[in-house]
DNA sequence: CTGTTAGCGCATTCAT
DNA sequence: ATGAATGCGCTAACAG
């Protein structure tokens, strides 16, 4: 089957022509099938009015039913009003994108068929009484208004709520909304209004914890504020994010959030000229109520330190991406905690890598191969821990009892491995809200907080005291 | 620090007023510091012809600087001006935008100084040359076509290569959006070409794992096409995944895309003849070409197969959420399996339960606690039979030795679960990018192909042959 | 309180 | 090949 079936809606093209000429030129007669050709020449006299100028030709630009592939102009007959001429001044009334659409519709359908003379089977035949109809999702204000007998504005003051409108229009407005089906055009509304009510959100590689967390967060704390985020995927990389921001800020968002990522401070500072923009874990000089992040020194430090409490002194860490600003805080944590301990820094214990169980798995390999005494490993996150600890059993060693593990991030699934992992938990979900609030006020001009949160070690299993 | 920062930039606004004045009109002589007042009557002689009819009162709305509180009337002395007079006809020059905002920003400043004579310091003073100016973003396309003295159409031209454009103007196009930092609207092109080249994504709890492999694939899919994605977070609630449609449907998206979910299927009908519409991972009767699913029948046979293969004959289901299509499926599946194998399908051994691993932990607690006897478990999806795997343990029940455990999803965290997880796994990523090309092409009304992607029985290390 | 008017920034069509 | 004119659907200022 192809995609040939996509385009049957419930009624023919055809029944939607004669359902739309009843609707918009009751007094043309279409439902005894006169020639197409007849067809045309009426609707363009109606339409000369339309756009001065034009000619009779090509009156319709393809969007008009939605396709993408040019029309070819109608084959030139109908004749060419000016506003001046008289006959479409006598004709004019309020004409609807329909009747533009009708006349490509009906030229389409006579080149596909051959012949200019047409016979249409029609549920609307014998039936004048022209109801609603199935929404193409192409209701305006205006029909709303000529429905209602409003103006357009009063439709517009009823959707916004932004001056008080008598209570009869109102209600007629609603009840033309409802029986039509009307659904605002963003766009437009964007367009018009100069401000799109969205909020550019670039997070990065959308599947990962601790991101998806923070992205949670932002749609909590949106919730109720009018705001609607807008998420792209930077992927880590600094051209995909530069792409994404470009793509939003052409999108008009009001206000950026920007997920960690990797772009560069100097763009960052241009952008915050332009936009309202927050970044979110991540920590950037000069930002300083700009960004929320956690202090990741203090993680590193706590992790190690929970170890050093319990007896450990060797204690391997497994940082992340070498340049990645995370690991390096973290990395400054555990040496401090070493050093207040009065434990020597051995580079052996260290190893780069990346955010990946494989990197865990390869760590402790190479930490057995090489034979490194070591009785604890502190992991630049869950996945990291995971295939530590993996790698930990295959080598025949325990977990808490042979070698302790700290994990950080605290997702979803450190709870339940076995044994439950003892890890660092950033609040993300938090993170990514309170950002979210102060976008929203930072757009406003309000003042807002942008507190620095604290992480919290989530003590399990996976830890035990050194004998 | 206080949100007042964001608005600092590197310009003052007096300095901006300078820069936009002389530009827009040299004849004016600002340099030298008139009486603020003196430079708005000039400005409002100006504007007279802008706006007929709207006198010399607000004649900005709050958009204009960006600002979302409204400004507040200049004092009430700039004289009104009609289309009609003689003074504004004759004065009347391409006037942007930005004298609007100009006038306005120095009565804003003339206010918050106090007095009404204004001396400004500036680099620009002593400098007629009025070169590029630091972007606010908001750059058009007369800009461009003022700056390189073509048309505006030629710069569309140029902008979408719609057609021959002279060499030497397209340079020079080229070289004005460059200078000018020009960045088109997508919100106006959307509006103005009635197509957004976006898509929107209707995806489930952003953070759980297999809904963010297919929104990967999504993305991946979509490379190179010219679509981008737009991602909403249906969150598995009727009334969320509604209201999100509908702004995806107010954005104006090109296509749609939709991830799960729980829309029903009468409103899908309704959705699929407005805009083109793909679902993924969910089967619906008579959307034959229009969702891609994997057979979850087959994938629940597979993995009960799997354990029946390896001896086992007391297989627990932990099915997932009791209306879930995917767990009545997969239920179905093993079902299927035992009866093919003549087992006696035993109710004491299926579970219902969510998708969490907690579900998997009380599942296996209520198994030990009413002394079920089993020798496998069929998990409903990975976090569950982690969770599974947990309990197991606590009761001192190995894997695989005394239980054997097969998951589904196969989530990254499964290969490295202790022992790794057999698990069943889903082409999440390549069902993503699928259905991003397909979707592409319905849009396009050429033809594509949605096949049903088969599943893969991962086997690890959690499944033993029973002894 | 309501209708009128003028754009928002761009694509597109017709005329040149 | 290029410019002028028109409108996409909506908001907001203005004039009753």
């Amino acid at each position: 089957m192809t995609s040939q079936q996509q385009t049957t809606t419930q009624f023919s093209r055809i029944q939607l022509i004669q359902y739309q000429l009843l609707k918009h030129f009751p007094v043309l007669d279409v439902t005894g099938a006169p020639a197409a050709a007849h067809w045309q020449s009426k609707v363009a006299v109606l339409l000369g009015s339309q756009r001065a100028g034009r000619g009779g030709h090509e009156l319709v630009n393809r969007r008009a039913l939605g396709q993408t592939r040019a029309m070819k102009p109608v084959s030139g007959k109908a004749p060419s009003f000016t506003k001046k001429s008289p006959e479409s001044t006598l004709a004019m009334k309020p004409v609807s994108r329909y009747a533009q659409v009708l006349m490509v519709v009906m030229a389409a359908f006579q080149r596909s068929h051959g012949g200019n003379s047409v016979r249409c089977p029609s549920p609307f035949r014998n039936n004048r009484e022209v109801g609603p109809m199935p929404q193409r999702g192409e209701t305006t204000i205006q029909d709303i208004a000529d429905h209602a007998h409003v103006s357009k504005s009063t439709v517009s003051r009823v959707l916004n709520r932004s001056s008080r409108v008598n209570e009869d229009k109102r209600a007629a407005v609603l009840e033309a909304m409802k029986t039509l089906g009307f659904e605002p055009n963003l766009v437009a509304r964007s367009l018009a209004g100069g401000r799109s009510m969205t909020l550019g959100v670039l997070t990065q590689n959308i599947g990962s914890p601790f991101y998806d967390a923070l992205s949670q967060g932002v749609i909590r704390g949106l919730a109720g504020t009018g705001y609607s985020p807008l998420f792209v995927d930077g992927q880590w990389q600094q051209s995909t994010e530069a792409e994404s921001i470009r793509t939003l800020i052409g999108r008009r968002v009001d206000g950026l959030l920007l997920i960690g990522g990797d772009v560069p401070v100097e763009d960052l500072n241009d952008l915050r000229e332009r936009i309202p923009t927050i970044v979110v874990a991540r920590e950037i000089k000069g930002w300083e109520n700009h960004c929320i992040h956690v202090d990741n020194v203090q993680a590193g430090y706590d992790a190690t330190r929970h170890l050093i409490d319990f007896g450990h002194r060797r204690i391997a860490l497994l940082r992340g991406i070498k340049e990645h600003p995370d690991a390096i805080h973290r990395f400054e944590g555990y040496v401090k905690a070493l050093e207040e301990a009065g434990i020597k820094f051995d580079p052996e214990l260290v190893f780069q890598g990346d955010f990946s169980g494989q990197s865990g798995v390869m760590a402790v390999n190479s930490l057995v191969a090489k034979g490194t005494h070591f009785t604890a490993i502190f992991a630049a996150n869950d996945m990291v821990a995971f295939g530590a600890r993996l790698a930990l059993s295959r080598h025949g060693l325990r977990v808490p009892e042979d070698v302790s593990l700290v994990g950080f991030d605290d997702q979803a699934e450190a709870a339940f491995a076995t044994p439950p992992l003892t890890t660092i938990k950033q609040p993300a979900v938090e993170m990514g809200t309170a950002a979210a609030r102060a976008i929203v006020n930072l757009i406003h001009d309000q003042p807002y907080e942008l507190a620095c949160l604290p992480v919290e070690l989530m003590k399990r299993e996976s830890v035990a005291r050194l004998r």
